[in-house]
DNA sequence: GCGGGCTTGTTACC
DNA sequence: ACCGGTAACAAGCCCGC
């Protein structure tokens, strides 16, 4: 039989002595097909140099032990020319019968005295057969191979695999999804009971409750209880055959929670293609997998990949789906349902169910509605890194970079290197190199600037200089030099091979890959393509983080200080040369420089550009960001310099590119925050203060006569760990605090929200500091907002232009007075 | 008990 | 624990007076 398929999700499993690999997937009819298929178990042996290597391997053969009821035994050892870091060596490749006889043969083998290293013993089956099969996850493939008819597996097709490869052809595939949300009486899991469960998927609308109501609307089911809510949860995906499950924040959430409720009623989850329960994954970060559909954790994704792009200030569903699709969540107080339930004993009134339950669904529609907005990235990301898809959602950047990899050294006909040990993550934690280079900017406002930045500069220098943690060497010849390097409190000078090695070569890669695409974009865009370049692009930027990253395979803080050090070197070389050319350098900050054109027109800026990026060596490239018509850097609040990382400019086309002020934190109240931002506009328009002046001392006015709305004073710091760990407690742990004592909901991770009030003149901020809903209107500490808030948040801005402090408040210290 | 230096904590930039 | 260093700044803590 043949099939043409697309591979969704892996698992592997044991018959006899030998290890399976299950690829789950859809063919191109629609079915649902189980492919069965496998790969030789090994893993590689690095003899000791003057080791007699044909002995040495024909004691390995003769490795057995007897464990857990089964024999673990080498079946077959061979010598192989291998690369390691770039080096030519000779290594052995050790066989076994099952993946899990590795981990007790590598441990008799380690101590045998021939061997220098043992290695790959920790790349898991699953990726071994990727790798070994060249399989691309989210790839269609064909498959030959013999049907098996008596399965249990609830699939359309199974077949034992003869014959995988690639297809030739790769029709576009459409995922059949279904999203789902629960509420839940308590938000602890292991307290409380489920609700209601919601599904949905862009046709799909439904919720099923065990809370009846009258005329309830057509998306909703009744159930008689908890019991049976969970059975018809289970059917519905049982009958729906979706492809993927997916939830926002369910790893953390929707599905232990389930879990805690299934156990308590007896139900099984058995959700699984091979009717096997959800698989709960403990560990730092949870997560639930289910064999044959992906369950996929949109948070997760969010958190990891996209987040940094995003405006929003959280990563909530509401705030991300604002973003992303334009749509919010409906608004529930969930807070005082919650409370009702607790004190009806579970009675809440009709238009409130109601409003549950359309609640309820909407979260279900929204995550629909978002995963079709980011399916397009998650699948381009998969594809890249090779990983399957429920790994790939759930990875960071620096597993994705790492498994990019893995995923492509057969070619290099290199060994991977292993995972550090705990003892090695400790040592690695403890090292510091220097970064990047930050212009110290004289604070003023200025005119006719523009701004150039390096083009992907950390790629660049890693691919230009070939900087990689297998071409660090110690001699001089045939290497790139690097400037000054500064590790460990010590200036020292590293030099790196010249002769490509395997990570700058496949960076080389993604960052051509990308260019090709963006000359493709350009012509016909698709976001498919869009999502492919994001991809490549996030990547090849992580790589850098990657080397420093102490959980790294091919981790090198050489490398990383290296990198740094290119950089340094680079930005202030062209900022040297900007000044000679007759530039004012007004900033700079990594791989940026602001500058005055001064008397050069733009096109002749745009020529020395030209000339510049000739003389850079490698990929390293010089681009122009914008001309700006103005900008504005002021000092810091304490001292007379000018503050770092802080700056607002005006383009050419009205639009203002502000960076590091008030405005933009979000532990700010809104008030400073919208304040600032006018002031900041109407003085990089004007290029005056006055108009900006009258309007802070309009809204002072305001302030004062306790106009302002609480809801403009909130302010939002988030927590960033349990209560009880903070040691010095500021009024975002005080309020949080107190948040507990009224049994809201509060954990590392929340927003905490609190107006500071009216209290006693001279006490701590924590002391004033009082949830929203506790202060009414007015009622709010004038002094604060007025000295901590709205003066630090426009000071400064005004200090450009000789307005002190006190000519700012001068008017209205009379109106107090009275 | 007061003030200033230091530390802790959060958020931003690139 | 899930990429790095650089930087600004608020508020509490702590010690010397």
């Amino acid at each position: 039989m043949h099939i043409k398929f697309i591979p969704l999700d892996f698992d592997s499993f044991d018959r006899g002595e030998k290890a399976f690999v299950r690829i789950w997937g859809r063919t191109l009819e629609g079915k649902r097909c189980c492919v069965i298929d496998s790969c030789d178990s090994y893993f590689w042996l690095i003899p000791k140099e003057h080791a007699n290597i044909e002995k040495y391997a024909e004691k390995v053969r003769k490795v057995r032990l007897e464990h857990a009821g089964r024999t673990a035994r080498v079946i077959k050892a061979e010598i192989h020319k291998k690369n390691f870091r770039d080096r030519e060596i000779t290594a052995i490749k050790v066989y076994v019968e099952n993946p899990k006889d590795i981990i007790i043969i590598k441990d008799i083998v380690k101590s045998f005295p021939e061997t220098e290293d043992k290695k790959e013993q920790d790349i898991n089956y699953v990726t071994r057969y990727l790798i070994e099969k060249d399989i691309k996850p989210l790839m269609w493939h064909d498959v030959s191979g013999g049907e098996t008819k008596h399965s249990d597996l609830d699939v359309d097709v199974e077949i034992w695999a003869e014959k995988i490869s690639l297809s030739k052809e790769q029709p576009e595939f459409k995922p059949k999804i279904l999203a789902f949300d629960i509420e839940t009486s308590e938000l602890e899991i292991g307290k409380g009971q489920i609700l209601m469960i919601s599904v949905a998927d862009d046709k799909t609308k439904k919720v099923l409750t065990w809370k009846h109501f009258k005329n309830p609307p057509e998306e909703v089911e009744f159930v008689k209880n908890e019991a049976e809510l969970i059975i018809k949860f289970k059917e519905a995906i049982r009958n729906y055959r979706p492809d993927f499950i997916v939830g926002y924040f369910s790893d953390a959430f929707d599905l232990p929670y389930l879990r805690m409720r299934a156990e308590k009623h007896d139900i099984k989850l058995d959700l699984g293609l091979d009717w096997s329960n959800i698989n709960f994954i403990r560990g730092m970060i949870p997560s639930s997998k289910i064999t044959g559909i992906v369950h996929l954790d949109l948070y997760k994704f969010v958190n990891n990949i996209i987040a940094y792009i995003l405006k929003s200030e959280t990563i909530s569903l509401n705030d991300v789906a604002k973003e992303l699709i334009g749509e919010e969540k409906l608004k529930v107080d969930l807070n005082k349902i919650t409370k009702e339930l607790k004190e009806s004993k579970g009675q809440l009134e009709e238009a409130e169910l109601r409003k549950f339950c359309l609640y309820n669904l909407q979260d279900s529609v929204l995550t629909s509605k978002l995963f079709d907005k980011l399916w397009p990235n998650i699948a381009e990301m998969t594809k890249i890194v090779g990983e399957p898809l429920y790994n790939a959602s759930r990875s960071a950047y620096s597993q994705l970079v790492e498994n990019y990899i893995i995923h492509n050294l057969k070619e290099f006909n290199e060994i991977i290197e292993n995972r550090p040990i705990s003892d090695e993550i400790g040592n690695r934690r403890e090292g510091r190199y220097s970064g990047a280079f930050v212009f110290q900017p004289q604070p003023g406002l200025y005119e006719k600037l523009v701004v150039f930045d390096f083009r992907s500069l950390y790629p660049s220098i890693i691919t230009s200089f070939n900087i990689s943690p297998t071409t660090l060497q110690k001699e001089k010849t045939n290497a790139f030099e690097t400037p000054e390097v500064e590790l460990a409190g010590k200036k020292k000078v590293y030099y790196f091979n010249k002769k490509k090695s395997f990570i700058p070569e496949l960076l080389d890669r993604l960052l051509n890959q990308r260019k090709k695409l963006k000359d493709e974009l350009k012509k016909k865009y698709s976001p498919e393509l869009d999502a492919r370049s994001y991809a490549l692009k996030t990547l090849a930027n992580a790589t850098y983080g990657y080397y420093a990253f102490f959980g790294a395979r091919y981790y090198s803080i050489e490398a990383a200080a290296s990198i740094t050090a290119f950089g340094r070197y680079y930005i202030k070389k062209v900022m040297d040369e900007a000044e000679k050319k007759g530039f004012k350098v007004i900033y700079g900050d990594t791989d940026s420089l602001v500058m005055m054109l001064n008397n050069i027109s733009e096109k002749e800026a745009l020529n020395w550009l030209e000339k510049k990026n000739d003389e850079l060596p490698g990929t390293m490239e010089l681009e122009l960001e914008n001309f700006f018509k103005r900008g504005i850097f002021v000092t810091k609040r304490t001292g007379e310099t000018g503050a770092k990382k802080k700056y607002a400019l005006l383009a050419d086309d009205g639009s203002m590119k502000i960076r590091g002020f008030e405005t933009v934190r979000r532990d700010w109240c809104n008030l400073s925050r919208n304040l600032q931002d006018e002031v900041l506009r109407m003085i990089l328009k004007d290029g005056k203060h006055e108009k900006a002046l009258s309007h802070v001392q309009k809204i002072i006015k305001e302030l004062i006569a306790k106009k302002v709305p609480i809801e403009k004073l909130i302010i939002r710091t988030q927590l960033k760990k349990a209560i009880n760990e903070y040691e010095n407690i500021g009024p975002h742990v005080v309020v949080a605090q107190r948040m507990q004592e009224l049994g809201l909901p509060v954990k590392a991770g929340s927003m905490i929200e609190f107006v500071i009030a009216k209290g006693e003149k001279k006490s701590l901020v924590r002391e004033k500091a009082k949830l929203p809903e506790e202060v009414k209107e007015g009622q709010y500490d004038l002094d604060y907002y007025l000295d901590h808030q709205i003066i630090p948040a426009v000071e400064n801005i005004f200090l450009v232009f000789g307005i002190s402090k006190e000519q700012l408040i001068q008017k209205q210290k009379n109106l107090m007075d009275f």
